[in-house]
DNA sequence: GCTTGACCTCAACTTAGCTTGAGGTTGCAT
DNA sequence: ATGCAACCTCAAGCTAAGTTGAGGTCAAGC
């Protein structure tokens, strides 16, 4: 391990995943900061590898940048989480997660009592009406499920 | 039931629940067809009120418009779905559905094991790599799930 | 000292599934 | 015959989460 421990964006990209523009977007986005050289170019703490891997890891969880954002933005000053931090987070995820496929079951179990019945009736169908929180929420696109 | 049974978009929305412009632009989309009359408004079918909900069905299942596009294709020459082409469908729409629970089932499970753990390693932690197929995919927004 | 790969910014584009707005026409009731 | 709601067509905008490209700079090895 070399003196300083800055790494160029290039570097972690390689050591997350993540794309060179995904981090600067990120960066952008407020999700983390970076040092710059005197010629402008970014660089970054070692601990910033873990905190995109808890970026990622949320993401595939199925949280939006803004919901990470959140809770990352619980922390005080941009902290990395660490496992405290973690147990907390991780038990709303959960939750989520529950809720899921508490949904997703009921839908499969509406299929169900559904096939051959090929009504497709709104209002009377079981299927249709069987998980209204997914109706419509403002503008931009339906939320893609 | 008058002598005609062409209903105008409005007329479309309000039995549906779907917006004036969401129709118009499912049938640009080809999703429904409508005639026309001599002052060129659109006049539908009754049965499309039932083609519309077939829309809106598929689409809280999880499909595509692309997907539901497909699968109406299937059937000769635009007919509406009746109930043995919902039998078909509808056992492939119940695999999505298994196939998301149980990809959610083994995301908590992982969960569980990491609750505490907080280790957050990429290439070792189980969460992280707990469900490779939501990896990327071409071009445009990643997979929002 | 020079080349070359990595880096920089900024703007525009991508997909999905619509919505909104401007500017104009229809059709039904009176 | 007229008023007015409902209809029409386009074009542009929205969100999310980035990617792509143009045009230019930096830094490290030879």
């Amino acid at each position: 391990m070399k003196a300083n421990d800055l790494l160029p964006i290039g570097e972690l990209a390689r050591r997350t995943g993540l794309s060179v523009s995904a981090i600067r977007f990120y960066e952008e986005r407020g999700l983390v900061e970076a040092l710059r050289t005197s010629g402008n170019q970014r660089r970054f703490l070692r601990g910033d590898i873990r905190r995109l891997s808890f970026i990622l890891i949320a993401q595939r969880l199925g949280l939006s940048l803004a919901e990470i954002e959140e809770a990352l933005a619980g922390l005080p000053q941009g902290r990395t989480p660490n496992a405290a931090d973690w147990k907390r987070i991780s038990g709303s995820i959960r939750k989520r997660i529950e809720d899921q496929i508490a949904s997703l079951e009921k839908m499969r179990d509406s299929l169900d009592g559904c096939i051959g019945c090929g009504c497709l009736s709104l209002k009377k169908c079981a299927l249709y009406n069987a998980d209204d929180k997914w109706g419509e929420s403002g503008t931009g696109p339906r939320v893609l499920r």
